[in-house]
DNA sequence: ACAATTTGCCTAAGGGGATTAGGCAACAGC
DNA sequence: GCTGTTGCCTAATCCCCTTAGGCAAATTGT
């Protein structure tokens, strides 16, 4: 028997592409040993059972997307930063709704600390230098961000903005401007 | 052998505790078949099947939901209906995590029509009525109050602001005092 | 009150995913 | 080429989903 080649990364990466192609709740890992072309208990010298892949797959999909972030930071400041950080995250949704869905995943203590969550949020952090916020409205700011970002994101992807006007571009790019107006004056406690 | 007296409206409602207590995803036909101590099979006379459970848990919280909304937002104009409409979703995610993570489950384009979908977008536009929006701002602000709640509700439930200062509470509150002022400061295209 | 009918819960059976134990063949290092 | 390790396999067990078909309990009509 010729051996394929296992590893746990090839399988982590496999199981995004098929994240992507059938939603992230029916990665199992029946289906990455079929993709494989291989007996389902194989993987289980390279996986530690069906929630180590997850993680491994919700890891990857916040790598990717902070890496994404922190290139689209590069060189940007002010609203700027603000419209290309948040793109980030919308596009990065429509390329890849199963790794998003993967991101969201929730993650036992240990791998949420070697996750890259810690670098969204110093990058969010790092946006509202370009507004006058000042602790604690940074931290509020910081997370009202976070909230507008994901459940648009996560509303879009579910399909609550089609088929009705206007267009959820639209509505995107009008929220960034609020979102902008809000920060150059944020209301006083 | 003695009748338990199963009908569609007690499963359901047991299911929607049941996901409470072990959340939605665990809401497996089994379990509520074990709840009730009787056959797996015997349910499947009043549920097609999972999918069937599952959506009608779904529509259950939707309309709870919307109907403590409703409640709360009798009497009510401006930052006041803004903010107990807000409450509403936090506090009844906090209170039944089971039921608000069914409510997000993705429903058919059938039961979304039958669903209370309708009647908590026109509650979040009537919000809007103590502020000074027309279309298509209206539009976008109803997107963007739907985007915060869902997603701050979604973070905080999964976590994500436990363990750090300042307390969610604080955040949530100034949060919403920016919202307000927002909505009464709607920048121009 | 009793027969006829409907209906509720059951047993049986088949299919799929998760996981573990134990075996043999392919590879790596000498 | 021999040896030890490792990769993938078979086999077995467990849990969940779903359908088919049967018997008994509730309900209905007389």
């Amino acid at each position: 028997m010729t051996r394929v080649g296992l590893t746990a990364e090839r399988l982590t990466r496999a199981g995004a592409e098929l994240a992507d192609e059938v939603g992230f709740d029916q990665v199992t890992v029946s289906a990455l040993a079929r993709r494989f072309d291989v007996k389902v208990a194989s993987l289980y010298s390279h996986l530690k059972n069906s929630q180590d892949l997850k993680t491994r797959i919700a890891l990857l999909a916040l790598e990717e997307l902070a890496d994404r972030a922190a290139d689209a930071l590069a060189g940007r400041a002010g609203k700027d930063a603000l419209a290309a950080f948040a793109n980030v995250y919308r596009d990065y949704a429509r390329e890849h709704p199963g790794r998003y869905a993967a991101a969201q995943f929730r993650l036992d203590p240990q791998a949420a600390a070697a996750s890259a969550g810690g670098r969204h949020a110093q990058m969010t952090r790092a946006i509202l230098r370009g507004y006058d916020l000042t602790e604690p409205d940074q931290t509020h700011a910081v997370r009202m961000l976070g909230s507008v970002f994901h459940g648009y994101v996560s509303l879009e992807l579910a399909g609550g903005f089609s088929h009705s006007a206007p267009d959820s571009q639209e509505s995107w790019s009008r929220i960034l401007d609020a979102l902008d107006a809000l920060l150059r004056n944020w209301p006083a406690p």
